[in-house]
DNA sequence: ACCTGAACACCGTTCAAGT
DNA sequence: ACCTGAACACCGTTCAAGT
């Protein structure tokens, strides 16, 4: 062999054997997916991309970075819910779009193993979860609110969505170790919706009490 | 001076130089608080109480069953609202009592820098977060709902708590680092209380829809 | 433009042994 | 009952240097 690496290599390779900024990340996600955020450390992202570790800090000036670009990946995942403002019916319009935004959010979060955590912590630190509040507040704002009660229902509701499908992801690896069958399955989803419809209720109410 | 530490120590000793698992939590709980959970290693624990790392061990079997311990300090912090069944007024009663529950527990996670990321990584991991479920759980259970609809309530809430107190924290010292001065220091208690209500409402006119 | 090699300054955890 | 000493198997990050 002529080199460290055969020509047809990993199938991350770009030209001349050396890596774009999109291959770490798409390699940083595959780890994740397969082996959990615990797993996915810089040495181990490295030795997947046949590289040392110093190389990949040619791509992302830290881990945290890169992290943040994983949960932007996430959470832009799947189609946007058409935005055109005189498609909807009627009053309760902006109702059904944010419930469906929401479920379409925890849909793209339960792609990636460990998803939720990867988005609520950049989340936390102020990055990557913008495209999730954008399209939330697209969807609330059919409302007609007030910019900072579209905010405000808008994070809570982000808050509950990152909450809720974090715990039910640790439950995913927790029982799939062996322990026990876990509180049944099908009752995630529907605490899931619960949980949202409490959340867009109260907005309606609080809206039609301000009348 | 017969042993290695002097018998007026830290504070933190028990009779004959050695330490307590209650004197390892105070400590951890210390540094927490001074300096932040990145901060707080078994290392640097050991260092503050004057003895090797692996001692650490013989009190705690890993870092995880620590933090739960933090969790459940921190957590259980504040008195408990008074949960006479017959002291409330009328139809309303849960609601007021279920938005000062939500109100404490801000409180009590606040109390700790990085309180709230603390009870939320071992609440995620089905750990430390028992009280402020249970609390939330009387509260609502004050409303006579079923016990499927209190238990989706309350980790609803929870969750809604856990989000928006951890991003309070992550900016309250995002910005004691200097960058500029953040969102109005106010807006945060209001941002909360809005969200608590959007999720009490909810719950009331859901049930209301029920009869 | 992208990577190597080598180092720095750390981690959590285990375990035999001490008192 | 509580701790030491020493090791194991790791981390993220920096930086001069190579191509």
């Amino acid at each position: 062999m002529p080199g460290p690496a055969s020509p047809a290599d990993r199938g991350t390779l770009a030209r001349g054997g050396r890596h774009t900024k999109n291959d770490v990340a798409e390699t940083a996600l595959r780890i994740l997916d397969e082996h959990g955020l615990p797993e996915l450390t810089m040495r181990r992202l490295a030795a997947a991309l046949d590289v040392q570790p110093s190389a990949l800090y040619w791509h992302f000036p830290n881990k945290q970075t890169l992290l943040a670009e994983l949960a932007d990946r996430i959470g832009s995942r799947g189609r946007a819910l058409p935005t055109a403002p005189g498609s909807g019916s009627g009053a309760g319009d902006w109702m059904i779009v944010t419930a469906a935004e929401a479920q379409s959010l925890r849909d793209a979060l339960l792609t990636y193993r460990d998803g939720a955590e990867v988005v609520s912590s950049s989340f936390a630190l102020g990055l990557g979860a913008s495209v999730p509040l954008l399209r939330l507040e697209a969807a609330i704002g059919r409302g007609g609110f007030d910019d900072e009660t579209v905010s405000r229902a808008s994070t809570a509701l982000l808050h509950f969505i990152l909450g809720h499908v974090s715990h039910e992801q640790q439950r995913l690896q927790y029982d799939s170790l062996g322990v026990a069958a876990g509180p049944d399955p099908t009752g995630e989803g529907a605490a899931f919706e619960f949980g949202v419809l409490l959340l867009v209720e109260g907005l309606a109410h609080h809206a039609a009490a301000y009348r």
